[in-house]
DNA sequence: CTGAAAGCGCTAACAC
DNA sequence: GTGTTAGCGCTTTCAG
């Protein structure tokens, strides 16, 4: 087994109280006390037993960071940004990804089977609703990202949904198309990020004196490349196709881009489309693809800041913060 | 505070030892006994406590995936499978991400900071060399992803680079092209793939009859879209630039494409582009990205199985496994 | 089948 | 400035 605080406190002939103090940087010790212990540290390599202190303590110094999937880019670039906060605030982040799974989604976040190993959460909730969320026998601190029924009770970083789809529905309508489809509505009344943003959309082509074809809005049961594919090409084979998508987020954009591209329609000449999240393959795929771009740094930053307070015994009120976003009009929407 | 097994145990009127019996599902307890403890833990919301089980047991049961970056495709997706496969073989994951800064990697893998907090390691190094993991002092089970210089005394999962970029490179060859690029080639040593794959070129195209010409051979700091993108403007900057391009990553192949297509230069008529890992990005860009497919699931499945066997007392020698690879001709070298 | 008690490695209150 | 010690919550001998 690795030496322990015991070891080296017997070999430097000192008690493990001064051991400690000197593994912790605590001033009150003399020099030569603490060259010593510091040799025999370095001798037998002693490393202290982070979860003897967790127990000790009652806390680690670590966040957890759940999100649906880590495979698709948007997580994993949010998770970049969190990690980076989080170590600027003294706190180590792991990454715990549940698929959309309610049990693990559960297992997590309402249990607590891991609750005493990590200080506080941050989640990125599919599966559970705010009825769910409500009744956490857990204590540890959460932050919400993303969308969700409000009210819950906990710290919450989203975006204004309604608002950003408008803003990209708007795009395509001042682009002067007016057989505007949406990709990615969704049934199931847990998936809020997709309802707001059909109302967003809805409320746009309104408000532009357009009307909302109902085949026109396709839902998707994921938010990946291969429903956006699918979803395109039924788009196609309408007797009066779209002239312009919003995809509500890039990867069903990407695999709508791709079905268009492989059906020799013109993009954005015949159809324009938008996606959401402004992940990195956006900007490298040909043609580039517009996209609403969320500020993933800020989200990252305000979610940890969030959570820090809460650990440091901020006891006020929850709240719902909102955070930016900005069109990106690329060459999907206006060409080259 | 929550609820420990000494609460429950008063409320129920028995001992710890017998709660602690039933929340760990064990035989001997009477039907009785077991029906009132379970009501109270219900009751009380009880939740075994993570870290002092840890402490007590002397293991966790979670591994740590320490990956240079998630937001890199292939290694969200090889996380995907190593959760998934961990899972299978009661383990939880935790992933790390080091941004293959040296001091990061040397924290997690070698001081062990999180020494006790994981019982297994499974590891993807960039900065770290054999040199470096040889004198390791922490005795933490590790599994070596990817390439290394061999005879570190640690497992090792990889695929044989040097016939994997033969076999792109090859691919090439045999469509008719004559002058070929390669984008990805690093000078820095402790980048072994990369030079591994550089080997394989070389080699394949040597032995194709045809010259390695040193203005083809494209060095970038990075695997990123970026570098493809900037090393792909330079090869159509030369006076006689290539007809075709093995990009060492499917990131680099995707800048590449982009700026191609950018310059109006065809994929494949005019260069021909060849990637390597098999991202899903790949199948959906336009044209779609030919490559070669390591196969993930079975790297990560190899990776946890020898992992757990060593957690499970497999003191047997360090071993080198390779994982298979296939080649994946889509669009970018075979058009439609 | 169940209880009592030791102890995992550490920190912190209390002594001197 | 340093030593002694209780105890974080749990599992696990050892008794009975």
């Amino acid at each position: 087994m690795s030496p322990t605080l015991r070891d080296v406190a017997e070999r430097a002939g000192v008690s493990i109280r001064t051991v400690s103090n000197v593994v912790n940087g605590f001033a009150h010790v003399a020099p030569a006390t603490r060259a010593r212990v510091e040799q025999v540290v370095a001798e037998l390599g002693y490393r202290p037993n982070t979860v003897a202190r967790s127990l000790r303590q009652g806390r680690s110094r670590m966040l957890a960071l759940v999100v649906p999937e880590l495979d698709v880019p948007y997580f994993a670039e949010l998770t970049r940004f969190v990690i980076e906060h989080a170590a600027a605030r003294g706190y180590t982040v792991v990454v715990d990804q549940t698929d959309g799974d309610p049990t693990r989604e559960r297992e997590l976040i309402m249990n607590g089977t891991t609750a005493n190993l990590f200080d506080g959460v941050i989640f990125s909730p599919i599966a559970l609703g705010g009825a769910d969320l409500r009744d956490r026998t857990v204590t540890t601190p959460v932050v919400l990202l993303g969308e969700r029924a409000s009210a819950v009770g906990l710290d919450h970083v989203m975006i204004d949904n309604v608002t950003a789809a408008g803003l990209a529905t708007r795009h395509l309508i001042e682009l002067g198309r007016t057989r505007i489809a949406a990709i990615g509505d969704q049934n199931d009344e847990t998936r809020q990020t997709a309802r707001l943003r059909t109302l967003g959309f809805r409320q746009a082509v309104t408000e532009a004196g357009l009307r909302v074809d109902p085949v026109l809005l396709r839902s998707t049961s994921f938010f990946h490349r291969a429903d956006g594919a699918a979803a395109m090409a039924e788009l196609l084979a309408l007797a009066d196709p779209p002239d312009a998508v919003f995809c509500y987020n890039d990867l069903l954009a990407l695999g709508a881009l791709r079905t268009a591209l492989q059906h020799g329609v013109r993009v954005p000449e015949d159809i324009a489309i938008i996606g959401f999240d402004d992940i990195e393959d956006g900007r490298y795929s040909t043609p580039s693809l517009s996209t609403i771009s969320p500020d993933k740094e800020q989200i990252a930053r305000l979610a940890v800041e969030l959570l820090a307070n809460r650990l440091d015994g901020d006891t006020t009120e929850p709240v719902e913060v909102p955070a930016d976003f900005t069109l990106q009009a690329r060459e999907s929407t206006l060409g080259r």
